[in-house]
DNA sequence: GAGTGGTCTAGACCACAAC
DNA sequence: TTGTGGTCTAGACCACTCC
């Protein structure tokens, strides 16, 4: 006997997962991602509770260290908060443009506008005073190079990049206007780890406002990055420089 | 029979980690800023592979999961980066001042500096015009609260900061004055669950310069941020014009 | 082949929140 | 008291890297 008008306001939805266990993705990979779906079409809404940890482990049969891992992704997203004693909860429907290392190219590529790079110069030399501040690691004997280029999206100058690493791993003039940087770096066996980025403001310069075809005065947007491989090695320091009226940078936040 | 000329270049360290078991502090935390630790002071370099996952557990008497997850920490952080078939090694020394969700007054307070703040408006009202833009989830109904603030720091102002809460959260004007806006929401019982920022820059207004005591014209690093609690709920708006003199912002990037 | 991390299972007890 | 997530154990098998 079901009371249709009984309140079920606490009652969470039972997906309809489905797992391949032949699948070289990982189960609690295939999970994260069909509950990230869900979410995203709108199947789960915000505030809406999710499926205990209990039931997902008996209903799917996963081990429940599986399925934690899986919400725990998800709540490393902040797609989704978890709270003892009370249960897991949708946060926000939001389309999470995460902070992930990629290049310039690799994201205006993926939301759909046409990225085109100019190559300003390529130079070989020893290593650049500019570059010294930002990474005290430099090898000192080896040679640099030294890349500069302007990159387009849509036709509009966006930014200025400057990147400067150790000629072994270097991409070839060539290479670099076709593609992205990182992209060029991939198909040389190089594995990147891990960024560290520090993002300031300051004035054009004459020569920068007339590149990004701005008008003096203009502020830009600036990052310092610094680049290694997974074997720790300094990959890339790059300076950029962003066209502020036509670029920002996103970025979320957990505790 | 030890030769100590025997090559053992491989030989990972045994960290002398002490655990405590009855400590609320969880045991893969324990090991993880045991391990942290290890590699800020120097005693791990960066290249130093670490004890593998299986001599760790042994050795300390805990289950492999823990000790995985211990390890999962530093490399989520980019101290660490694990490679199956060869091990763990140490990235960097890096001290991280890592992306977390935390307000300026405290990340001032714990770098040693001395933060001050100066209230300039504190005012109630229907939503503003200004925070629109950033959050399309406003109550249109409810009131909201408007601070607006000089942040300083050693004598030196750094900041402006505008924020809009609903006016059942937001702390009053003395709260604001002693301490920063994330403290005072923390006394009130709300807990933060993520935050989004839309990081870019622009030229200062007549009245920024002035406050900041700038030159005109300068630039600005400003940053928009939404914050939610772990209920899903709106808490803040922020909008911050920060001196990009004075001010940078540090991002680190795992792929 | 030997050693490493990556994944997964099948349980256990605890701490916290809501009723 | 009940149900939830948080932590932890003691194994297992696999995939990859290096020799």
């Amino acid at each position: 006997m079901v009371d249709p008008s009984a309140t079920q306001p606490l009652e969470p939805k039972q997906l309809p997962v489905v797992l391949d266990r032949d699948s070289p993705v990982p189960l609690y990979h295939q999970l994260a991602q069909a509950i990230e779906a869900a979410i995203i079409n709108g199947e789960l809404q915000p505030g809406d509770r999710l499926e205990n940890e209990l039931s997902l482990t008996t209903r799917l049969g996963l081990a429940r260290p599986t399925a934690r891992q899986a919400i725990g992704e998800l709540a490393r997203k902040g797609l989704v908060v978890r709270k003892r004693g009370v249960g897991t909860q949708v946060l926000r429907a939001q389309i999470n443009r995460e902070t992930k290392l990629s290049s310039l190219y690799d994201d205006l590529a993926k939301s759909g506008r046409h990225p085109q790079t100019r190559l300003l110069s390529y130079t070989v030399g020893p290593p650049d005073d500019e570059i010294v501040p930002a990474a005290n690691e430099i090898e000192e004997s080896g040679e640099y190079v030294r890349v500069r280029r302007l990159r387009i999206a849509d036709g509009k100058p966006l930014a200025i990049l400057t990147n400067h690493l150790p000629a072994t791993l270097a991409p070839s003039e060539d290479e670099l206007s076709d593609t992205g940087l990182y992209a060029a770096l991939r198909t040389h066996g190089i594995r990147l780890s891990v960024a560290h980025q520090r993002v300031s403001a300051r004035l054009m310069s004459a020569e920068e406002a007339k590149l990004l075809g701005e008008r003096r005065p203009a502020a830009c947007l600036t990052a310092l990055r610094v680049v290694y491989d997974d074997n720790g090695r300094l990959v890339e320091v790059g300076q950029h420089v962003y066209r502020a009226s036509h670029y920002s940078l996103d970025v979320s936040l957990v505790p």
